[in-house]
DNA sequence: CCATATTAGTTACATTTGCAACTACTTTCA
DNA sequence: TGAAAGTAGTTGCAAATGTAACTAATATGG
């Protein structure tokens, strides 16, 4: 019974126990609080907020890469980029070997400050919402989100809408349903 | 140790483990696919969708009732209101005894249409994401999500930022990561 | 009853975001 | 080499979103 159907009207529909909803609801209330705090707090978006940590693990990557470990499309990274530029939190250089590539890193005295202020209150954030769960809870939580995931990202891949039956009116990217 | 430091530099910190991060990543990439599928074929956002789901199974519910039930806030809802009742795809009247309350409902033909088509494709993609999954699997992933939920919901009530230390950039409220 | 507060829903304005097109630079390969 | 193709990053424009201010209707309390 795939035909949505059942007795003439459709079939029975939740949207509070539909994944990629509830995951949407979950993931916004759990990223609320900490976002909260960096924005008020240190004036950081969440995608600048993104690239500083990266940048802290991994200084003098690029902005496409700072992309890729992100998940976030190059135009926002960008954005980020000069903004966090502006405000003195990052120093960028110039690859003399490839002058497209523009490595960089948290800055010295005022960027580091920042980090040093956000990640305390970041992991102190995290180890309270996780406070209920035993160790092998979370684990078992970050091994069933895996693998979640990992069906996601192959079923995103092939399993794309066979043909669009109406005047498309304009396709999207963005996503939380 | 708490106060983000040790020998110089800062706590060890890894976005790619920060949960706030990777709900935030799996969320998106777990909605990425069915909201590709409403969105191209049927031309509904993501909005437009979830008002639809919840008034299918709540039919006569108010937009504010929408809103309670969709976590999204009361313009998110209107508009998207609005944008269904011009594709006609839901009906509205006004409560004869409180005329402020605007009833909503999925329309006869079109809007049922609608949703006996996305319907099935929703439930079938939720079924081909868990197909990894005993059903043991599921339920301690939903109650993990739950108490993580919960144990959010409580900490942003109570635990917000003590008090801005910084110019205050601009109160926001969206969230991620 | 009438002034005040409250609730449902909409509108206005400012920001954010995303795609496409663009510039600049480098690689490929004929 | 040098034209074509590819990559890094930016910019422009249009759509989506959020906050606050608004209208309309109802409830409350003196």
């Amino acid at each position: 019974m795939s035909d949505g159907r059942r007795n003439g009207h459709y079939r029975h529909f939740d949207l509070e126990e539909f994944l990629p909803y509830w995951l949407s609801v979950l993931s916004n209330t759990v990223s609320q609080g900490i976002a909260r705090f960096y924005q008020q707090t240190h004036g950081l978006s969440v995608p600048e907020w993104r690239v500083m940590a990266v940048l802290g693990r991994y200084p003098g990557i690029t902005a496409s890469e700072v992309g890729e470990r992100t998940v976030m499309d190059k135009v926002t990274v960008s954005r980020a980029v000069n903004t966090l530029l502006d405000k003195g939190y990052l120093e960028r250089v110039t690859d003399a070997s490839d002058r497209r590539k523009r490595p960089l890193r948290v800055s010295a005295p005022r960027g580091t400050a920042i980090m040093e202020a956000v990640i305390p209150y970041a992991l102190d954030y995290q180890a309270a919402l996780l406070a209920d769960l035993t160790p092998a809870e979370l684990e078992t939580f970050q091994d069933l989100s895996a693998r979640l995931l990992q069906a996601a990202g192959t079923l995103n891949e092939h399993h794309s809408p066979n043909e669009p039956n109406i005047p498309k009116p304009r396709p999207k990217k963005t996503a939380n349903g």
